[in-house]
DNA sequence: GTAGGGTTAG
């Protein structure tokens, strides 16, 4: 399944404003890429700004509407001076519509006046990956071996994590042991990284077999221990942790304050309270002192287990040692009051963050939107999600993808379809989640033109480089045909055969 | 993009 990468803008509502101005701004005066503005006389008047968040969604609106064929000229006619920068910010506005980002990319390489830097190879590299096109991968990457630009550590990173979640974790060992024959040597960190990457996708057995072999060669730190312990405790297996945690000790290195969150999430992941209890209790006991993360981890698993009351005792506690909650730390609380409690304690504490000067961020809005959502309180979902762009933090696609799920499952059809309408106008495109949960909706009332439109969402989604699984095909195809939709069924049998990436199995 | 906390329900 495809999963957008965390963004890598500063995270600005992640910030506690009460902290020195200085602090508080991210320092964007370092990149200068330039903006537009139009006068009268429609002439463009470059500023050295950042293109506005406007304005780049107005580029990419025009990237999506423009032809293949017609790409180069709306990028010429476009009023934006390119640059590695502004491409990126578009090709991560296009991240749900790979073709379309890759098309963009390849335009961009026939301007006169621009050149594409490491980081849009990286981008696009990632794209191709995530589309499972792996030629299209390797050219790009030889590409950009041939222009000097890489590939870094950083590609590679980037290479083998998407080939382990398209389920080819072998041959991104090879990948990642190949490296330095691409002009790109190995070195600890990238080690650690591949690691990482193999431990997040559950492959901790491999991973573990790999440092076994390799530990010496790349000389083994602290991280390499963390990461493979956070793995074997992602699986819920905190006895093989420990064992690593044990080895760590005996080579001699010491473990840090991460090494204890790690083991202590662990423990309330595995379902071991009692375990986490104790372990808190024996770090501060012991003066290793709790940080906001073990402080948030804790909070988070006494909620999830539902003990409220401990998990409410320990935030007040916090405070009391020294220890500011974060914003990631209010999210866990309003979380666990949404699934434990209700959703009306849960925003008396989104108020008093408020009050507090903290300032959310779309997790915190997603969560409160579930947890009302949840609580069959739906129009209040849909003021937040309102009350979210007055705050300018934009909703994500997961902001939608909730809203549309519960609308879908209240059987308000209409106004789920009204807002995934607002997705396409405005910043964010809809994912494989989105389509999928539409696509679901639209045999709630079991209205011909619903299925109708279930056939527009399957073509759209598969020309934006999606996959339905063969049950979604077989189940668009077939509620077509028996609400006397012959016509466009046959269309999208058609279309199948064309793409020959639907999967086939439906006969007429 | 060398590690640790907060976003789905079933």
């Amino acid at each position: 399944m495809f999963h957008p990468r965390k963004t890598t803008f500063p995270n600005r509502s992640n910030r506690f404003i009460l902290l020195p101005l200085q602090l508080s701004q991210p320092s964007e005066s370092t990149q200068a890429p330039l903006t537009i503005k139009r006068s009268s006389h429609h002439q463009a008047i470059r500023t050295p700004l950042s293109p506005s968040q406007d304005s780049l969604l107005h580029i990419a609106n025009l990237i999506l509407k423009s032809k293949p064929e017609a790409l180069t000229q709306t990028l010429e006619k476009c009023d934006v001076q390119w640059s590695p920068d502004v491409v990126v910010q578009v090709l991560k506005r296009l991240w749900n519509d790979g073709p379309k980002a890759l098309q963009f990319f390849e335009s961009l390489d026939r301007l006169p006046n621009y050149k594409h830097s490491t980081s849009t190879f990286d981008h696009a590299i990632d794209i191709a990956g995530r589309l499972h096109d792996y030629r299209t991968l390797w050219t790009l990457l030889s590409r950009m071996r041939q222009r000097r630009l890489g590939p870094t550590p950083k590609t590679f990173a980037i290479i083998t994590e998407r080939y382990v979640s398209a389920g080819k974790a072998d041959r991104a060992v090879k990948i990642f042991l190949s490296m330095h024959e691409h002009g790109c040597p190995q070195d600890l960190s990238s080690f650690n990284t591949f690691l990482d990457v193999l431990c997040k996708s559950k492959r901790v057995e491999m991973a573990c077999s790999l440092f076994k072999v390799f530990k010496r060669r790349f000389r083994a730190d602290t991280i390499t221990y963390n990461i493979i312990a956070d793995g074997w405790c992602l699986i819920k297996r905190t006895p093989k942790a420990l064992e690593i945690l044990k080895e760590m000790v005996e080579s001699g290195l010491s473990p840090t304050l991460a090494t204890y969150n790690i083991l202590l999430h662990g423990f309330f992941r595995a379902g071991q309270i009692k375990e986490s209890w104790e372990f808190f209790a024996q770090m501060k006991k012991r003066g290793c002192k709790p940080d906001v993360v073990t402080y948030t981890t804790v909070i988070h698993g006494f909620g999830v287990a539902g003990e409220i009351e401990k998990a409410r005792k320990v935030f007040k506690q916090m405070v009391g040692e020294g220890c500011l909650p974060s914003v990631a730390t209010y999210n866990a609380l309003i979380q666990v009051l949404c699934k434990k409690d209700s959703v009306e304690n849960a925003i008396l504490i989104f108020e008093e963050m408020l009050r507090k000067g903290y300032v959310p961020n779309v997790t915190t809005y997603n969560v409160v939107i579930r947890g009302l959502c949840h609580a069959s309180k739906i129009d209040r979902a849909l003021d937040f999600m309102d009350r979210m762009k007055d705050d300018k933090c934009d909703p994500n696609v997961q902001t939608y993808n909730i809203v549309i799920r519960y609308l879908c499952d209240a059987g308000e059809i209409d106004e789920a379809l009204d807002v995934f309408r607002k997705m396409d106008g405005g910043s964010c495109l809809p994912n494989l989640d989105t389509y999928n949960i539409l696509i679901g909706g639209m045999f709630v009332r079991k209205k011909s033109e619903d299925l109708v439109v279930s056939g527009k969402l399957l073509i759209e989604m598969v020309d934006r480089g999606y996959v339905p699984r063969k049950f979604t095909f077989n189940r668009v195809v077939n509620g077509l045909l028996l609400t006397g939709n012959q016509g466009f069924a046959k269309e999208i049998l058609r279309a199948q055969s064309m793409h020959g990436r639907l999967p086939c199995k439906f006969k007429l």
